[in-house]
DNA sequence: GTGAAAGCGCTAACAT
DNA sequence: ATGTTAGCGCTTTCAC
C-alpha cells in the first residue's frame, strides 16, 4: 500500500532521467524534443525512465534558454461583461490550436491595473499580447511594451497607425441597427452611449447618428454613459422622467440595454409596445425569450482566430507591416424591437 | 527625435545594469531585492542605471532559481457561466493582494481539457491550484498533481478526505429555497438537477428533497440535466407537455432557471402567476427587473479570500491538516416566486 | 559593503 | 548516434 511512489521534494530533471536510463542528458533532451538521431534502443529506455520517474520538462527552464514562453496574454476590460468570456474562450481555443497557452487578465479599464498586469506579463516573458481592454491605457502600453513583445488589439481600434488589430465594423453595425429601428417608424430615438475614451463606443454612436441623419424628421437623442447596466438604467430613467421619452432606445452594449429595459419595466411600460430596445454584442441571454433582445452579433470566433494568427505572425517575423482585419457583424432582429404603436410622430 | 532609446533585441539583464553602474552583479541583485548591505552610493547608481536601461527582473530566471513562480492557477468549468467570472475576479483580487498572479483556465468540464491545463500549469511551475471545475476530473487530478503543487477546491466538495476546500452549504441553501417555495403553498414542485458527477448539484438536490419530505403532501419531481439553459428549457418543456406541470420549479443554477423561464413563456404561461421559478448563484442579471429571479446568493468574496488563504498556507507549510471552510449563503426572494394561484393542491 | 562563483533545468552548438 | 560543454538571468553561499 504505497502512499506515494516518488519521494517527495525535488521534481525529476533531465539529469535524473539520464542517470536512470543510463544515457546522457542530451539524449534524453533529444527524445523529449522528438529530435531524430536517437537509436530506438535509447529512445525506449528513456521513454520508460520518463514514465517511471514521472518526468515533466520544465517550461521555465525552457523559457529561460529559448527566450520564448509559448504563452500569450489577453487583457480584457471586464470579465464580468458576458461578451468577454465568450471572446476569451474563443481566443483560448485559437491559441491552444497553435500550441500556445493563454493568460487572461482583467484590467477593469484602469490604467493602473493595466500597468500592473503588463509589468507582470512582460517579466513573465509572455510572447505576445492581445489587448481587448477598451481604452484609457494606450499611454501605459506604449510606455511599457516594446517590439520584443508584439501586441494585437481586438475589438478595439487603436490610435496608433502602426498597430495590428482585428475589429468589427462598429460603424456599419450601428447603421444597420439604426436602419432597423427607422424602418419600424421610430423617429424620436435614444442612444445610450459608452464613454468617449472607448473607440468602440464612439464608432457605434457615430454610425447611429450617421444613419439617423439620412431621415429628415428623425430626432436622435444621445446620453453619455458607461458600459454597465446601471448606466443604461439611469439614462433611461431620466428620459422617462422627461415626459417625452424616445420610442426606441439602443444601448452601446447589451448590458446597457438590459439596464434600460429594467427602467422601462420599472416605469410600468412595455417592450416593445411602448418602447423598443436593442443593444450590441448579442450576449447569450439576448436570444432567450426572456430578454428576446435585438442585438448585433459579432463573429467572436473570427475575431479570435484572426487576432491570434496576426499575433503569431508578429512574433515570428518582427517588424512586419501593420495588419488589420475587419470582421463581419450580423443584426439579430428579435422581439424587443417593433413598430411605433402610440400616437406619435411616425406612421404606424 | 530618437525612435527608441534602447537598441532593440535582448532585454537588459542584471549584468547589463551592473556594467552600466560600475558595480558587481550581486550588488545590483541586492538593490533589486531591497536587501540591506548596500551603500547609499551604490544603491543610487544602480537605481539610476535600472531606470535608464529600463531593466525589469526576469520572473522566469527567478522562478528557475527559486522554484517558486508566485503564480496561482484557477480552473473553472465554464467561463461562460456568469457565476465563474464573478468568482474568478474575486480570486484574482485576493491573489493579487497576497502578491500572486492568477492564471485562469477553462476546463469545459472535460477531463481531457483538465489534463491539458494541468500538465501545462505544472510545467509552468505554478505554486498552487484552485479548482472550481465541477467534476469528473478528480482522477486526473490525483494522477497529475502531487504534494509539490498544493490544491484547494472551491465551490466543490472533493471526494478525498485529505483535500482542502472552501464551499457553500449547498444543502442548507437548497432547504432554504425549498422552504420558501413551500411557504407559498406549492406542493407539486420540480427540481431541475445538474449532472450526478457534480457534488454541488447532488447536494442541492438532496437538500431540496430533504425539505420537501418535511411536508406530508409535497410531491417533488426531479429532472436530471446539466448546467446549461438548454437543459432547463428542455426539462421544463417536458413537464409542460405532461399536462400536469409543477407549480414551482427550481433550477440547479440560474442558467438552468433561465432556460425554464424561457420554456414557460414559450408556452404562453406567466411567472410567477402560473409557475414560480428560482435558481442558485444569484447571477448579476437575477436582480434585474427583467429576470427578477429568486435565487441563492453565495459569498464569492469570502469563498475567494478563504480559498486563497488556505492555498497560501498549504504552499508555505507543506503537509498541513486538511482545511475546510463553509461559507454563508443568502436567499434572495424576488418576483419570480409567488403563491399558488390556480385551482391546485394547496391553500391559496 | 562588495564581488566571485556555483548552480537552477534546459537547449544548442560542438565534439566524438 | 551519443556525449560534453557553455550558457540563459537570476539567487545564494562564501570570500574578501
Amino acid at each position: 500500500m504505497p502512499r506515494r511512489r516518488k519521494r517527495a521534494g525535488r521534481a525529476p530533471t533531465l539529469a535524473d532521467v539520464a542517470q536512470h536510463a543510463g544515457v546522457s542528458i542530451s539524449t534524453v533532451s533529444r527524445v523529449v524534443r522528438r529530435h531524430a538521431d536517437v537509436s530506438d534502443d535509447s529512445r525506449q529506455m528513456v521513454l520508460e525512465s520518463i514514465k517511471e520517474l514521472r518526468y515533466r520538462p520544465s517550461t521555465i527552464a525552457r523559457a529561460l534558454v529559448s527566450g520564448k514562453s509559448n504563452t500569450l496574454a489577453l487583457l480584457v476590460s471586464d470579465i464580468g461583461n458576458p461578451f468577454y468570456p465568450q471572446l476569451a474562450r474563443a481566443i483560448e481555443r485559437a491559441a491552444s490550436r497553435h500550441g500556445y497557452a493563454l493568460l487572461i487578465c482583467n484590467t477593469e479599464d484602469s490604467p493602473t491595473e493595466s500597468r500592473r498586469h503588463l509589468e507582470r506579463l512582460i517579466a513573465h516573458g509572455v510572447d505576445g499580447l492581445i489587448h481587448a481592454s477598451v481604452g484609457k491605457d494606450e499611454d501605459v502600453l506604449t510606455e511599457l511594451v516594446d517590439e520584443r513583445t508584439p501586441i494585437v488589439f481586438v475589438n478595439r481600434r487603436p490610435k496608433s497607425e502602426q498597430a495590428h488589430y482585428a475589429v468589427a465594423d462598429n460603424r456599419d453595425a450601428a447603421r444597420q441597427l439604426a436602419r432597423h429601428i427607422l424602418n419600424f417608424g421610430h423617429r424620436r430615438t435614444g442612444f445610450i452611449a459608452g464613454p468617449n475614451y472607448a473607440a468602440n463606443a464612439v464608432e457605434r454612436r457615430e454610425g447611429w447618428l450617421l444613419e439617423m441623419e439620412t431621415v429628415e424628421d428623425a430626432r436622435p437623442l444621445v446620453s453619455e454613459g458607461g458600459f454597465d447596466a446601471v448606466h443604461g438604467h439611469e439614462a433611461m430613467r431620466l428620459w422617462l422622467e422627461s415626459g417625452q421619452p424616445p420610442t426606441a432606445v439602443v444601448g452601446v452594449n447589451d448590458n446597457v440595454a438590459v439596464g434600460a429595459m429594467d427602467a422601462i419595466l420599472a416605469a410600468g411600460m412595455n417592450i416593445p409596445e411602448d418602447i423598443s430596445v436593442a443593444g450590441f454584442d448579442d450576449i447569450e441571454l439576448a436570444s432567450s425569450r426572456i430578454l428576446d433582445l435585438t442585438s448585433i452579433a459579432y463573429d467572436t470566433e473570427a475575431l479570435a482566430e484572426r487576432s491570434v494568427q496576426m499575433l503569431l505572425r508578429a512574433i515570428r517575423g518582427s517588424g512586419v507591416e501593420p495588419m488589420r482585419e475587419i470582421c463581419a457583424v450580423q443584426l439579430k432582429a428579435r422581439g424587443s424591437t417593433g413598430p411605433v404603436s402610440r400616437a406619435d410622430d411616425a406612421p404606424a
